[in-house]
DNA sequence: TAGATTGTTAATCGATTAACAATC
DNA sequence: TAGATTGTTAATCGATTAACAATC
């Protein structure tokens, strides 16, 4: 019952110590340099980023600092060598393996793959539930059932799993999954799943969500807490 | 292009002074609390509820007394009761209206309705971008076409969104949306879009997802970062 | 050179933890 | 009463901001 710790534990800081908090900010600056160099652009300030981020200029050059002195004083930074930077720290230059549980989703959402390639994410074996499909794979991605999961995914050397669709038994497949030596899990279905230390696992939760979104726009709480600033 | 912003800037307080982590705890304990009862205990201690949660048991109580003062010293909280009055701050003894944009998604996942009525989300309108879709209603919820969002959406008073399905003017649907009077809208397509001031909005980002999983498990920067722990 | 902007240190702010008096 | 556990205050820890010397 360990198992909701990681899925709420947002906030810890990784054994590099940087935490979450700040990795979020550099997808958003990568975000953003991508539109700055769409637009033609060359170089950028730490305060014209700020800006567009929402925060603060120092913290902009403190999060960059801490991975190398990327920028140079007056001029700011090049745009496209600082995208290549923060692409080279959030790890999109290399390709990831991801073994994707459930099809329905692609039928769903067709761009996911394209989605995940893009930052070099590779959908590049899938498991299904669904013991009346007979197709032997989606755009030449092989479709297993889920019972050979552990050997295959040693095999392909895959470290990523998205989990796409609720079954009874979500929970042996996420222990296949993880003997077979995957280290990362993304889980979208409703199921509550544990996973032994040293495996991440992040569960999006559309209610969840919805009730952290509503705090972001309620003010029922003026009366009763009295710390509100 | 101020519209990331809302997406990455989860760490914000509120306008009552409570954090998101807060609320995400609280979150949290009621899941822990839900179990609790069917297991059939009746009270439970700060240092139980943390020890599930994975936290100190002071910030538990320091969690729950910013509240009121819902437990008994030497007998720690009544499940029961403890329970109900998080329901209560979550707000999930109001049902709240939800307006669906795209109705794909109860195809994929077919329990989202459920799930999303146990916190008190009940959908009661649909919107679709499928222009050969001539089918009334799904469940008894009426399906729209997208134009007359805004009228719809005020008559019926709903303040919630869920965005589940890419679409190019997903911007004036959006727009729509807003001047409707939806206060938080939940975005699980890929689409970047943005919201006035006082609209809340979270954006699901699946590689986005992945990317800050990975790091989570990652000990590439060891080396490079030398404030590491 | 003068102006601009970086990298980085010190100050501030907010959130968590430790500790303990109050109370059941 | 003695033991347990709450509610709450003070201490600590971590993250952000302000400020500024270095440098282009």
């Amino acid at each position: 019952m360990g198992s909701d710790v990681s899925d709420f534990n947002l906030f810890s800081r990784n054994e590099n110590g940087i935490s979450e908090r700040t990795i979020n900010r550099l997808r958003q600056y990568s975000c953003i340099l991508d539109t700055l160099e769409g637009a033609g652009n060359c170089n950028v300030s730490s305060s014209e980023i700020a800006k567009i981020a929402g925060v603060k200029s120092g913290l902009v050059r403190k999060d960059l600092c801490r991975f190398g002195g990327f920028g140079r004083p007056s001029v700011g930074y090049n745009i496209s060598y600082l995208r290549k930077q923060i692409h080279n720290i959030l790890g999109l230059n290399e390709e990831k393996l991801v073994a994707l549980v459930g099809e329905k989703i692609l039928q769903y959402e067709p761009s996911l793959t394209k989605r995940l390639a893009a930052n070099n994410y590779r959908i590049n074996m899938i498991f299904t539930f669904d013991s009346t499909n007979f197709e032997p794979d989606i755009n030449h991605i092989p479709i297993d059932s889920a019972s050979d999961i552990s050997k295959l995914i040693k095999n392909a050397g895959i470290k990523f799993a998205i989990i796409s669709e609720f079954t009874a038994d979500c929970q042996s497949v996420v222990d296949r999954l993880v003997s077979g030596g995957v280290k990362a899990i993304l889980n979208l279905a409703p199921n509550v799943i544990t996973v032994p230390d040293g495996v991440a696992i992040r569960h999006i939760d559309i209610p969840g969500e919805l009730i952290a979104l509503s705090f972001k726009c309620s003010n029922k709480f003026d009366i009763i807490d009295n710390d509100a600033v």
